[in-house]
DNA sequence: ATGGCTAAGGCACTTAGA
C-alpha cells in the first residue's frame, strides 16, 4: 500500500491539484500539511468523493494537518501532548490516525513541526522544544512496538547533501546543528528515514522556493521526511518522491513523498 | 540578497513561510 505525504501550502488554493494528484497517484494513506484552513471551510466532500475518509485538525490561516485514508480509522488522536491546544500554544500541527493493516494496528501521523526562523526570535526555541516533545511522545509510541509511520514536513535539511546549496542555509533554522541534532536523536530512537534508506542518490529534494527561479535551477531541499518504526521499516519496499507536481500550474513550493508498504 | 513569490485575511496592506 502507498502511504504520502504532502505539505499543499493551502488547502482551498490547492484543491484542483490535490484531487489530481489524489486520482493520480491512488495513495491509500495521504498526510497534508499546511491546509491554511479551518476544519469547517475544508473542501472534504471533494475529498471524500474519490473514495477517501478525511480527518483535520486546522487552524485558521496558517499550520493546519489532515490525513486522507481509503482504510477507515480506528482511532484518531489531534495535538501533540505538551503542545497544540493548549492555552499556550493554539497551534495545529500534530494529527495521528490508527488503521488496522492485515489484522495488525498501524499507527501514521502528519505532522508539520515548526519553521524556526528567524533563529534570533523566539521562533527557534519554539521549534527545538517543539522536537523535543516530539521525541519523548516518539519514545514511548515505540514502546508499543508497533509499525508505526511519521510523516510530514520536518523543515530540518538532514545533511549537506540534502541541499543543493548547503552554504546558503548554515545560518538558516532548518540547517542550523541544534535542530540537526534533534532530528538525529529522533532517528536514534529506532526509526528508519525512508527515502534514504533505499536511495542514495544527491539532488533529491521534496521543496523548491517560489522565488528566484529555484525550481528551474533545481536549487531545492529536502525536508519532508517519512520515519518509520522497526515494525514498519521491516515493511518498506520502496520511496518515491512526486517531483512533477512541482511543474504544474499554481503548484504547491512542496511535492508529495511516499513509501510503498508491504501490507 | 534579513527574501527577488505565494496564501490568507479582507480590501490596503501585513504576517508567515523556508
Amino acid at each position: 500500500m502507498k502511504i504520502a505525504s504532502w505539505n499543499i501550502n493551502g488547502v482551498k488554493a490547492r484543491l484542483d491539484n490535490l484531487l489530481t494528484w489524489l486520482e493520480e497517484a491512488q495513495p491509500d494513506i495521504a498526510c497534508l500539511q499546511e491546509l491554511k484552513s479551518v476544519d469547517e471551510n475544508i473542501p472534504r466532500m471533494e475529498i471524500e468523493a474519490l473514495g477517501y475518509n478525511v480527518e483535520t485538525f486546522g487552524q485558521k490561516s496558517f499550520n493546519g494537518v489532515a490525513i486522507l485514508s481509503k482504510l477507515p480509522f480506528d482511532e484518531v488522536n489531534r495535538a501533540l501532548p505538551g503542545y497544540d491546544i493548549q492555552e499556550e500554544d493554539e497551534q495545529a500541527r500534530f494529527i495521528e490516525g490508527v488503521f488496522t493493516v492485515g489484522d495488525k494496528p498501524l499507527r501514521v501521523v502528519s505532522l508539520y513541526l515548526p519553521n524556526g526562523n528567524p533563529v534570533d526570535s523566539e521562533k527557534f526555541p519554539y521549534k527545538l522544544g517543539w522536537m523535543d516533545r516530539l521525541e519523548i511522545w516518539a519514545r514511548q509510541r515505540l514502546e508499543l512496538e508497533e509499525p508505526l509511520i511519521l510523516c510530514g514536513d520536518y523543515n530540518v535539511i538532514p545533511m549537506p547533501r540534502d541541499a543543493s546549496r548547503p552554504e546558503a542555509w548554515v545560518n538558516d533554522a532548518l540547517f542550523k546543528p541544534e535542530s540537526r541534532a534533534r532530528f538525529r536523536r529522533l532517528l536514534n530512537l529506532g526509526f528508519t528515514e525512508a527515502f534514504r534508506n533505499v536511495n542514495d542518490d544527491d539532488g533529491q529534494y521534496t521543496f523548491w522556493d517560489y522565488t528566484g527561479g529555484s525550481w528551474q535551477k533545481n536549487d531545492g531541499i529536502r525536508i519532508d521526511h517519512l520515519l518509520m518504526s522497526p515494525e514498519a521499516a521491516n515493511r518498506l519496499n520502496g520511496v518515491v518522491i512526486d517531483k512533477h507536481t512541482r511543474s504544474w500550474e499554481r503548484p504547491s513550493d512542496h511535492v508529495p513523498i511516499w513509501l510503498d508498504y508491504a501490507a
